[in-house]
DNA sequence: GCATAAAGTTAAGCCCGCTTAACTAAAAAG
DNA sequence: CTTTTTAGTTAAGCGGGCTTAACTTTATGC
C-alpha cells in the first residue's frame, strides 16, 4: 500500500464509523422529538445557518415553495419555529428558530456527540493532543475544499 | 479552552464537516440511481454486512417483515439484489447483493470519497503521514466504543 | 404426530411528503 | 400607472413507506 493509499484508507474508515454514529444519534433525536427528517433539517439548516426566508429553504432542499411552505407551517404550530414578515420587503418571511426550537436543537446537539466524550476517555493525554492537531489540519483543508 | 475541550472540539468540527460530505455524496447517488432512501440504505448494509435473511433487514431498520418484503421485492425486480431459498431452513430466504448490485455500491462509494483525494492533494506529505496515524487512532478507539 | 412457533408473503389502508395549479399580495420595470 | 415579476399560501391529488391482518409453508417442542 502507498503512503498515499495510507492517507486515503485511514480517512475512509474513520468517516465510516463517525458517520455512522452520527447518523444513528441523529435520526435517534429526530424520532424522539417526533419530528420527521425533511422537518428535522430544515430546523438544523436554521441553526447552522440562521433565519432566511421562504424559497431559501425550498432551495436547498430542492423542494418547491409550496413544500417548503407546508413543513415550515407545522413547524411553527409545533412552536420550534417564528415566521415573521420582513420589514423590508413585506411579500418576503423571515424564518428563524424559537428560542424552544433552539434549545431542542441544542440538546440533540449535545447527545449526538456524547461518544466523542466517550472517545476522549480512551485516550491518553498525548494521543488527545496530536489527533486534535491533526483533525484541525483536515478541517482546515476540507473547508478550503468547500470554498471552492 | 482546556485540552479537553480543544480535543472535543477538533473532533466535532471534523465530523460536521466529514458527516456533511458525506452524506451528500450518499443522496446524490442515490437519487442518481434512482433508489429511495430505505432501498439504498439495505444495499449498503447488505454489502457492509453481508448476505442475511429478512427477519434481520426488518430488525436492523426497525420496520415489520411486511416492510422489508416489500423493499426486497423492488430490488430484485430492479435486479439489484438475489433472493434464493436457505437450504438449510426452507422457511427462510437468503438475502444478497447481484453483481450489478455490488458494483453499483462500489461505484457509488468511489464517487463519495473523491474528495478524500482532493483533500490529499491539499496537503503536504508529512501532513498526510502524521493525520493517518491520528485518524488510526481514532478508528480504533471508536470500534472498541461499539464493542461495549 | 400434533400443536405451536417462526419466516415470509400479500392485500388493504393510512399518513406524509411532494407536486401542480390557482390564488393573493407586494415589489420592480416599462 | 399599468404590466410583469417575485414571495408565499392553499387545495387537490399522487405515490411511497409503513402498519395490521390474514395467509402459506416449514421447523420445533411436547
Amino acid at each position: 500500500m502507498s503512503k498515499s493509499d495510507q492517507f486515503t484508507q485511514a480517512v475512509r474508515s474513520w468517516v465510516d464509523v463517525s458517520t455512522h454514529r452520527s447518523m444513528r444519534g441523529w435520526s435517534h433525536h429526530a424520532k424522539a422529538t417526533g419530528l420527521s427528517m425533511p422537518q428535522f433539517s430544515i430546523m438544523m439548516q436554521l441553526y447552522y445557518r440562521g433565519a432566511c426566508g421562504l424559497s431559501e429553504i425550498s432551495e436547498r432542499f430542492e423542494i418547491t415553495n409550496a413544500a417548503a411552505s407546508q413543513h415550515v407551517d407545522n413547524l411553527v404550530q409545533a412552536g420550534l419555529i417564528e415566521r415573521t414578515e420582513d420589514p423590508h420587503d413585506r411579500r418576503a418571511k423571515h424564518i428563524q428558530l424559537s428560542t424552544k426550537g433552539k434549545s431542542m436543537i441544542e440538546k440533540g446537539i449535545n447527545e449526538r456527540y456524547r461518544w466523542v466524550d466517550q472517545l476522549a476517555e480512551n485516550l491518553s493525554e498525548k494521543e488527545r493532543e496530536r489527533t486534535a492537531e491533526a483533525l484541525k489540519v483536515l478541517t482546515e483543508a476540507a473547508r478550503k475544499l468547500d470554498q471552492k
